[in-house]
DNA sequence: GCGTCACCTTACGCGCACGTCAAGGTGAGA
DNA sequence: TCTCACCTTGACGTGCGCGTAAGGTGACGC
């Protein structure tokens, strides 16, 4: 039986939940773009839910971007320098260094959403080619079929 | 020197051209992803200006699309195919067979087409995620301008 | 106690997409 | 004819992203 302990997962789960294999799991975490997860006594792997959405965020950059491992490590380090800020946001020292964080946070994002609008523009060019070959290729169609003759 | 019979170019000059190695173009070829180009005399590659682009249209479904040579090699057999139809289309047999093959390629096109679009999609929502993100942030950064007290 | 099961580490293996020699042939000018 | 840049075909090497045992640990059920 799985364990359960309020929002902890096993490592199988996470396999199963993420649709990647433990091995792989172990092998993000191994090049740091999870960060070590915490244990049971046994020394079992326990993931929380902000774990599993990494590892979907990791996916959809590799999948989506085609980003390199080594990529993708920069781009999440830079979300669990959100993260902590996002933590340690009200009770932490001076305003000074809340302000220079929350810039570099911004700085950050603004990198990520420029590559990714950069993709972007790149995708909807392909894709407006395609659609002008296909009304080339229906307008052909249309074509023969008005005129049966060979 | 290098020769310029009219359109042809060896394989340095493609390679400098489309920014890959000789190695890649011959791997390419190796593959199945780019037809095996003319010769010299002494054996030397001889390249086309189309043969330029097809290299260029590999590199883009490469970067953008993140696909393996395998599939991408689908869809350049694709255009090979779209190629040979527009080569042969009006000298040859029945209005049947022409019919029946551009068919063929608007299908291809489509589902090319289909997966562009979806990774297009995807990409504009993360796109837009960021920028809810990057608006929330530069809102907390004008709140710390606000109320400059820890 | 014993089996089973889910997990652990260690470590070698693999497919992909090339890189990198090595050894030699080709083409055109001095 | 010589030279030299450019090309040829092997063939082995490399980095990445995991796959796949092999052998061991800890908790549960009987």
């Amino acid at each position: 039986m799985a364990i359960r302990d309020g929002a902890f997962l096993q490592i199988g789960e996470v396999a199963e939940r993420t649709g990647v294999t433990q091995r792989t799991l172990r092998f993000y975490e191994e090049k740091g773009l999870l960060k070590p997860p915490s244990r049971m006594d046994g020394g079992f792997r326990l993931y929380s839910e902000e774990d599993v959405q990494r590892v979907e965020q990791i996916r959809r950059l590799q999948k989506l971007l085609g980003m390199s491992l080594a990529e993708i490590k920069d781009l999440v380090e830079a979300e669990e320098l959100k993260t902590q800020i996002r933590a340690g946001w009200s009770r932490e020292a001076g305003s000074d260094e809340k302000r220079s964080r929350l810039m570099e946070t911004i700085a950050i994002t603004e990198k990520q959403h420029a590559i990714i609008r950069e993709k972007a523009e790149q995708l909807q060019h392909m894709q407006h080619e395609l659609e002008g070959k296909l009304e080339t290729y229906r307008g052909w169609l249309a074509q023969l079929e008005a005129a049966p003759a060979g």
